[in-house]
DNA sequence: AAGGCTATTATTAGCGT
DNA sequence: CACGCTAATAATAGCCT
């Protein structure tokens, strides 16, 4: 839609046709992300294609699989109109948001007791007492203190950030392979992320 | 795209929600079917709703079996592994976890404002001095008081929790419909959580 | 190839029937 | 509620770096 309209049929010029690919997928997922959140329903989009070697999903490979879960089943959902309920809205609501922001802190402390455990092996001598290994669910907010501006868990946040930064970025660690993954939700996020191009993974070295 | 820009949100308005949710469904699907002729992908896209007793699908409920077989069956592809190192995933983590975090005080923030709102035209008289309108990225936190084995943010959650569905399951409230839809993020922890059914939700009442 | 930058086309929000 | 009609916004093809 643009500069010239162009007709319904597979492009024949190879970078063309790449880089619309790569134009609409975004815009797909997109419009896919849209209709999710302004209407309030469940929407994935799987797209295969030899640009990438993983497929491009929305909202994200977890998500995809149960979603298609639910369709292959294809139960009557009359479930859905017990939702349509103020009530049980706002309590499911407040219960994920509130599930939300626990295992986010919780993810930061596990990712920071990762840190120290893979610290150790390398320097033995560091002196750890400045970041003890935060205790699950409780360390992030224990390092929170009173300040004006900004709330205790900003503090506690960016307090965690610039010990496992500092931790990390001095010593180079390879054997340990790891990618980032797309996530759904961006075009919530101010922040442009919407290029990260792994889907999820990550073995898992740090979750018991 | 049309006489009003819209905000990326949980339309409120039954009506106007259902209609948005027909025109778009029909643009998404056309969007899904021009990428997979213009490109050559494969692709397919589905959408659950309250509005169809079956799942709007693209491009057949046959096909959509196919392509998610092979979404299923896909293997770890080690290649994406190797695009990250440590240090880039580390800090992608964090901000990724931080922004989580912000976001989900900020809707509990925003949900209880709306709630306040809800409230107002059905009981004038009721005092809501214990629970003050919270400021956008900021209440949650004043809210909460130092206690033990709690943390800050944990308190300042149950209290809110506490007061919404206080000042909620008392008077039913009809009218405005809701529905969940599903999110992505999950894939980024490691920790079990598949059980949880609507994440964020709502898109985003709060995003500039 | 990956990003900007428009000129244009495509999508669609708000209304009216 | 489903449709048709526009005014506006959004998506993006073709270029250029």
């Amino acid at each position: 839609m643009a500069r010239k309209k162009v007709q319904l049929q597979w492009i024949m010029n190879d970078t063309t046709r790449r880089t619309t690919y790569k134009k609409r997928v975004k815009g797909l997922m997109k419009k896919a992300k849209e209709l999710s959140i302004l209407c309030g329903v469940e929407a994935c989009a799987i797209v295969y294609s030899p640009y990438d070697p993983q497929p491009e999903v929305w909202p994200s490979p977890m998500e995809v699989v149960r979603v298609i879960g639910e369709f292959e089943c294809r139960p009557e959902n009359d479930q859905t109109k017990k939702r349509l309920n103020q009530e049980n809205y706002i309590r499911q609501r407040v219960a994920k948001a509130k599930e939300q922001v626990d295992l986010n802190i919780k993810e930061l402390s596990d990712l920071m007791w990762y840190i120290d455990d893979q610290l150790k092996p390398i320097s033995h001598k560091m002196e750890y007492s400045h970041h003890p290994a935060p205790q699950p669910g409780g360390a992030v907010a224990l390092t929170a203190v009173p300040v004006a501006q900004k709330t205790p868990l900003e503090v506690a946040l960016e307090s965690l950030e610039n010990q496992i930064l500092m931790d990390t970025a001095p010593q180079p660690r390879d054997g340990v392979v790891t990618v980032a993954h797309t996530e759904g939700q961006d075009m919530m996020l101010p922040v442009p992320h919407d290029n990260y191009e792994d889907p999820s993974f990550w073995g898992a070295p740090f979750f018991p």
